[in-house]
DNA sequence: AAGGTGACTGATG
DNA sequence: GCATCAGCCACCT
């Protein structure tokens, strides 16, 4: 495995309950930060096999990003499970919820 | 081998 | 806030 992909992996095993990351901010802690959409092709490949907390990834603008309705409604029913504030169309208050490392 | 495709992003109107 | 656009880059056709 690579070793963008070996980080990103750690990265999001990293992500305490109830929080969550942003692809960009993933990639850019993975090392690249332009490399959003990897980290992107990392999760459709490895979520299942690596058992990640696929749900706390979120995109920029903190929506909900997944297409497929129903694992759309999978990831909020978790991330509400955990305690993460998610409206009706997926919207996550990042300034609450967002995990930064180094920060708390 | 060229072209399409994203669970993306930041900039712009 | 919504719509477009242009970068982005590994992977699939």
């Amino acid at each position: 495995m690579e070793l963008f992909t070996r980080r990103v992996v750690d990265v999001i095993k990293s992500i305490p309950e109830g929080r969550v990351m942003t692809y960009g901010q993933i990639a850019g802690l993975a090392g690249s930060p332009r490399a959003a959409r990897q980290v992107v092709r990392v999760l459709h490949a490895l979520s299942r096999a690596q058992g990640l907390p696929w749900h706390r990834v979120i995109n920029a603008q903190g929506r909900v990003a997944v297409r497929d309705d129903e694992s759309r409604f999978m990831q909020m029913t978790f991330l509400r499970d955990e305690g993460v504030v998610v409206d009706d169309d997926g919207q996550v208050d990042l300034d609450r919820f967002q995990f930064r490392p180094g920060r708390e």
